[in-house]
DNA sequence: CTGTTAGCGCGTTCAG
DNA sequence: CTGAACGCGCTAACAG
């Protein structure tokens, strides 16, 4: 352990530990001139005060945690980016923790946070969560929470998401527009927050349209990557007759562009592909393929910062300081564009 | 605060505090008995330690510091991946800080990380660090230390790295071999271990084909993308010859395409591109491009493996202990290759 | 097998 | 303006 404390500082100063533990707060009952000697031995030494018997005693450590799926997905690096920033700026700390679309991982990280360990949570839930009592015992344990991206409708807090319904209106339209008649719908879960929004806006789309619903050209691909890659081309050999396919997640683009390639259905003579993606990379070499990309770093600067305001004021988290920012259709200008 | 602490448990139960604390750790000297009922208290309560009591008294966070340039790319993404896997597993938390290639932020987060927080770190230097003392008084203050992917050899310790000379030669080689005589080469920064490992993999692929090196033809791109699409558009239009690129980060390939389009080089035609990419994606939706990949997730894995290890066995990391990975040309099979 | 005691390093009384 | 004393919640040494 690092041995320069308190005591130490103290010590070689002649002064009380209380004194220089004043000092180094700059607390106004203490001169000037004491604090000067006790910040220039401090500095000399690289005291850094121990992180652990401060949050102890005073029932805080600046620490929030970030409970998320994955990291390895542009949506949520991205708004790790933006809620790193904000922490750092108010000196906080951050806790990551993946549950992997697990529900049995984020019960298991959800147990370990009721330790005091942070200050408060940052939250998008597992696709695997159907149940959410866990989150209610965590919620009553006390911590601040705000959801972000996929939420929890059950706990009364404030949410940061995006406008998901009409992310799926637009996107289907955008491919009945280009002339698709049958689009597929591939979705994540069906019981996230962000999977019913977007599919609502697709099966509206369609209804306005005059198209009628077709419930088999929806796929919930929650599997990984070469499952939902077969899962998909099966569908398509059995249905040559889809012309778009609307992708509620990054993934599944990519295993919608495999699935294409694998049947040699060219993209997007063929069949046209619009999905969510936070990849601007892959917008940018995919001249074919059209994205809607949400505003993932500004998210997690949001949803930081809500969080981050309520702790330091001591005050519940509302419902009704959710907000809703907005996703954007991106397409490639250069190239052929999608329509 | 949570308030049902071991005192609660105590007084509920008619036993005294340390009982109950060596009750909940199974300590064989306490009878089973009355463990189960001390269990079955803590479980109706709900109760969980309070992790910094017990970090401070033990002098042990369970906890480790990941410090990397950003969480946005591919390859820290994956190699987070790896290291949360393997602390989950071990019981550890993982914090997590970006230091944006910004020496000052390094600077100002090791300083933070000497007060305890953390019993181990696993660094990944910023490009902007020439300097590295901040990395001295830190390793000084105790943490264990392992490096992985951007090294400092001036700390004694372990890193865990990739043949980043072999692929930088091996990148070249790929480009010549493809009828490629004026190989551009792209890297984030000179001053970085692997920048100057995978140069040295470039200059001798290209003396060994006898082809002269042009120290004109090597660019630095170490600030915005935009940035560095236009420094690489500069460089193509001044230099036409140019007929294939080697660019060393991710970022860089993609400014390399934008600066190829801008100009309307055709890829693989007129110039042909390879790089380091640990993005599937892009190679999968990009016929035309050849990546290096490097294998991220075990990179983290080991790491972790390395750090955890020493901290459980209380040991002293040594530089023996450096582990080096291979990357791997990836080049998509099912439409035209790049060469 | 269980209880008593003594700190970990810090911040906050209460005295002077 | 400064010091002495206490306790945050937990673990560890020492008794019994």
């Amino acid at each position: 352990m690092n041995s320069v404390n308190l005591k130490r500082l103290a010590q070689e100063l002649n002064l009380s530990i209380a004194t220089v533990s004043r000092a180094l707060q700059d607390s106004y009952e203490v001169s000037s001139q004491t604090k000067e000697r006790v910040r220039a031995l401090a500095a000399e030494l690289n005291y850094e005060p121990n992180a652990y018997a401060s949050s102890l005693r005073r029932n805080i450590s600046k620490t929030i945690g970030v409970v998320i799926p994955e990291v390895n997905n542009h949506f949520f690096s991205l708004a790790i980016n933006g809620i790193e920033e904000v922490a750092r700026q108010s000196g906080y700390h951050v806790l990551i923790y993946l549950t992997h679309e697990d529900y049995e991982r984020e019960v298991a990280i959800t147990q370990y946070l009721m330790g005091g360990r942070v200050d408060g949570l940052l939250i998008s839930v597992a696709s695997g969560s159907q149940e959410f009592s866990h989150l209610e015992k965590l919620y009553a344990s006390k911590p601040a929470i705000v959801f972000f991206d996929r939420v929890c409708d059950a706990i009364q807090t404030a949410n940061v998401t995006t406008n998901d319904y009409e992310s799926g209106y637009l996107a289907t339209q955008h491919l009945i527009e280009a002339g698709c008649t049958r689009v597929a719908h591939l979705l994540v879960s069906g019981n996230l927050s962000i999977g019913r929004m977007r599919m609502q806006g697709y099966q509206a789309a369609l209804q306005d349209a005059g198209i009628e619903f077709d419930e088999t050209l929806v796929l919930e691909g929650d599997a990984d990557d070469e499952t939902n890659t077969a899962l998909i081309t099966d569908m398509l050999r059995s249905r040559p007759d889809v012309d778009g396919i609307f992708a509620s997640v990054e993934r599944l683009v990519i295993s919608s562009y495999q699935a294409c390639q694998a049947l040699g259905r060219a993209i997007p003579q063929d069949v046209k592909i619009i999905g969510f993606s936070n990849l601007g990379v892959a917008s940018l070499l995919a001249p074919s393929l059209t994205t809607i990309t949400q505003p993932a770093y500004e998210i997690g600067k949001e949803a930081a910062n809500i969080l981050l305001k309520a702790i330091e004021k001591k005050k519940v988290i509302l419902p009704s300081q959710s907000l809703v920012l907005k996703s954007e259709l991106f397409q490639r200008k250069s190239t052929e564009p999608c329509r």
